[in-house]
Formats: C-alpha cells, structure tokens, sequence
DNA sequence: TATGTTGTACTCATATCGAGAATGACTCAT
DNA sequence: ATGAGTCATTCTCGATATGAGTACAACATA
C-alpha cells in the first residue's frame, strides 16, 4: 500500500463500509465419516439455512488466528483449545457474497479429534457436526443420495476449497494426526485417510509406508486393550512423531481427472 | 458469521474503522536471479523504504482477485495482463501492522516471465524488479554480503511466506512455465528450478523426469536458432502442457531441518 | 582447427510403490 | 468350547522412479 493512498483515507469517516469477519471450517471425523462444524442462521437473510461458525474480528484488539481460535470456542461452547489445529484457509470479498453489506471474510480451516456436540452459542439457534457426504457442495456434480442441505452465503465455496486443502495437507504433513487422540494405531491413522481422501487404500502398503517415513509417528511399546469390534488382533500405540513434513510424501492415487 | 452479530453492526457508523487492502509479490527471474517488484515509499511512514506495490480494495465494486491484479498493472504501469499467473498468498491482520490504524491485507502472489522496468505509479515515488537475495528477510540467519535492505512493515514476512509458497507450488504444479515465455527449452525450465530452489539440479535427471511426467511439456518440433552462449548444440523448444498438477510431483532435495 | 560447453540419451544400482498372500491374534455367533 | 470371519502385521515380487555417472554429437569461441 503506499503512502497517498492511505493519506487520502486517513480519516476514517472516508473508509467505505468495510466488516471484517472470521468464518472457521472445522472438521473432524465421527463414526468413520468425515464432519463439518455448522451453525444455524436464526435471522435473515438465509434464516434457518445452515452457515459455517464465524464472526467479526476485533480488528486492532486481536490478529486473526487470535479472532479465528475465539470463534470457534466461543460460539459454540467448545473450549478445548488443545489439541485441535488452526490454520488460515483464504479469504473471500466477492462484492454481494453478503446481500446486506460488503464484507471480507478471512477463513479459517481447523481440524481436532472427535469432540463433543456443541451447544448453540449466543447467536446461533443450533450447532452442529454435519456430515460433509450430506451437504450440497456444488450446483453441479454427482450428489449423494438422501438429504442435501445448501449452505448460507458462499460457504459451501469455502468448505470446498477446505476440503481441497485438507486433502493436499494430508499428503505432504502429518496432519492426519490433528485428527486422533493423543495415541492412535496405523489402522485409526489409515481411516483418517480414507474418509477424507474417500478413497479405500492398502493396509499393507500404508502400514509399510508410514512406518517408513521419517517422524511420522512414533510408537509407545504399548497395544489397544483388546481387538477390533470384529475381531482381529491387538494393534499396535504410536503417537505422533516431530515432522513437520512427510519425506518422501504420502501421495494419493491421482486420477487423469485430477490432474488436467 | 451469525444474524445478531451482524445486526447490532448493522449501522456502518458503528463498524471499526478497518481498512483492506491487497499487496502483490510479484516475481519474476532476470540475469538468473529471482526478482520482487518493490516501490519505494515517498511518504512516511516508512518514508524512502521499500515496499510490495498495493492499495486499498474498491469494496462492493471489485473482488479480491481484480483487485489485485489492478494493483499490479496500475501501480507500476506494467500492463501485461496476458501471461501473468496470479494466485491469492494469505492474509494479514496483526494489530499495529500499520502505525497509522488497523489495515487488513490480503496478500497475492504473482509469477511471470521477465517484464520490463516498471515505471513508478501515482504512489510511489520509484518502482524496481529488486534481486531477493539482496533483502534482508528476517532479523536472524545468515544474510548475503553486500547491500541488504529492510522491506517497510511487514512485508519482508508476506515476502518471505510468498517465497515459501512459489517454492513448493513448483514441486506439484507446472507453474514454473509461468515464469517462461510462451516457449521454452528444457534446460532454461530447469534454471527456473534452480533459481527458485536456490539449488543446483542434476541435468539429465531433470530433462528425463520433465518429459515423463505427463501435460508437463509438449514439444512444438521446432529448436532454438542457435547454441547457448558458451557453446552446445541447439536445444529443442516446448510449450506449457495442459498437465494442473505433476503426477507425479517433482520433489526438491529434502534436508532434514525442512522436515523436522 | 582446437578447445571447452552443453543438450540429450544412455546405463546401472538403489529406493519406492502397488498388489497380493501368509500368519496369527482376536471377536462373535453358535 | 468351537468354528467362522475379521484384521494387524509382515513378506514377496514385479513395476516404476530416482540419483549418479557416462557418452556423444552439436555448437561457440578463440
């Protein structure tokens, strides 16, 4: 930005009415699918449509991470700051994404362990994990069978470039981990993959590949107390290893599609 | 964001004063070095420091993307729409990135193929393609020997994420070609590599790989005129595939501070 | 013409990947 | 208890990718 610009603004009356706000992609993985943290729109526009959790930032009080970490605690009364992994998704500031007022929406793309059911915060009259397969992603496109739900305002755009960046993440950083508790087994890290990538991939070959990476994961001498609902034997703890990055990559299986 | 969050700011007078921007590190490679456009300020703060070229967004009239290629063009009088690719960076928010009042800016990264001196916009008071080895990045790490200079607020970190950034987008993607002309040789795609990666790439390797990987490159039958400047036979031309992404990718030398 | 440079094509050993199968350890229904 | 089915883990094997080095002809320069 340079300087006569901002000197031609300086007075703040001259700024157009911007609002900056935090919208928060939070996902998890509940009962093998992947979830969706979403918020129900008490009041026009869109009223009663689903939105995804967000809302103004505290500009000059607090930075983004700061107002994006708030949002997500905050409205829907989950604490747990823990272990759950924020980072910056892309913002949005097409004019009339918001039919009331120009608004720039920084997005936020966070992904934690199975947490529990939110309770409505103040603004929303419900909140909820929904389950990606059910939503409405495009106008266009192979939908899943039974309910479709459209989201609010640009969010279904939002989501689905998180979840584009989701599954590129998964591949080149041991994110996968953000979804598991403290300690996990390579079949649990396996189904993280799966349900984000749906994709069904190789149990030996994956087990192989993961134990072979650098700082992925690192085991804890210790097994699960029993095996698998249907059987099978005890697996095998690890907990996650000090890499920031997965050398070499864990690659999916690209499609022509995918790649063209 | 909620319904009632939005209707108790629903009166602008009420919004904070924020202002958005955007800021464009554009890049490109001249004398086979990387080069930003910087302009130099001609007001304080910051006076006589340089800067990434950018203003204020026309919010309600413009997106984020037009923008910022606005910027790009106007700001430095580089027109040139045509091969330049432009991808949206992230976005900056801290409180007192600005001295002057809270300025959110949404970062754009920009590649092309070696452009013409800039003349200095209505802003600045100078506009030049700047060497990035020659910046001084961050307060520690080794610096180069010779003119080191210090980008005005935060930029040297937008710089340094944009950086960050191009290097891994040219592991996945065919991007580097955006920094060529319409086309090219082999061996000048591999100084691109090698220049963005600041390291050195093992020629037959690179040519054997870039023509494996499939929308890479397509040859147009024809070669350069003549030999390189220090001798060696003609080298066949090519142009940009239709290839997105490369599958697979073409990894750089991991090391193990990357990683860990 | 001699010399050095370099684009392109090889070779070869090693690492990685995809697919499948073997081996037990376990759960569940009977 | 017992048998059937499930599944974590480890192997094998062929296909493919990678890193390092060599070969050679085409070219610029002196």
């Amino acid at each position: 930005m340079t300087d006569e610009a901002f000197l031609a603004d300086y007075d703040p009356s001259r700024y157009p009415a911007v609002a900056v706000t935090v919208d928060v992609v939070a996902l998890t993985i509940r009962d093998g699918a992947l979830h969706v943290l979403l918020v129900e729109r008490g009041e026009a526009p869109f009223k009663g449509r689903w939105a995804l959790p967000g809302g103004f930032v505290k500009v000059g009080e607090e930075n983004l991470d700061q107002a994006a970490a708030r949002e997500l605690a905050e409205e829907t009364g989950l604490r747990s700051p823990g272990r759950v992994h924020l980072e910056q998704l892309a913002t949005y500031g097409d004019p009339g994404r918001d039919p009331r007022m120009p608004v720039v929406s920084v997005a936020y793309l966070a992904f934690g362990p199975e947490m529990p059911d939110p309770r409505a915060g103040s603004d929303a009259s419900d909140a909820a994990w929904t389950p990606v397969a059910s939503l409405r992603l495009s106008a266009s496109g192979a939908q899943p069978p039974g309910v479709t739900r459209r989201l609010a305002f640009d969010h279904a755009r939002i989501l689905s470039d998180g979840l584009e960046r989701a599954r590129g993440k998964l591949e080149y950083t041991p994110l996968a981990t953000a979804f598991l508790p403290e300690t996990f087994t390579i079949p649990e890290l396996r189904a993280v993959y799966e349900c984000v990538w749906d994709e069904a991939l190789h149990a030996g070959n994956f087990h192989r590949k993961v134990l072979s990476v650098p700082g992925f994961v690192e085991g804890t001498g210790d097994t699960t107390a029993s095996g698998g609902r249907k059987g099978g034997p005890r697996a095998r703890l690890y907990r996650a290893g000090d890499a920031r990055l997965l050398h070499p990559a864990l690659l999916r299986p690209a499609t022509e599609e995918d790649i063209r």
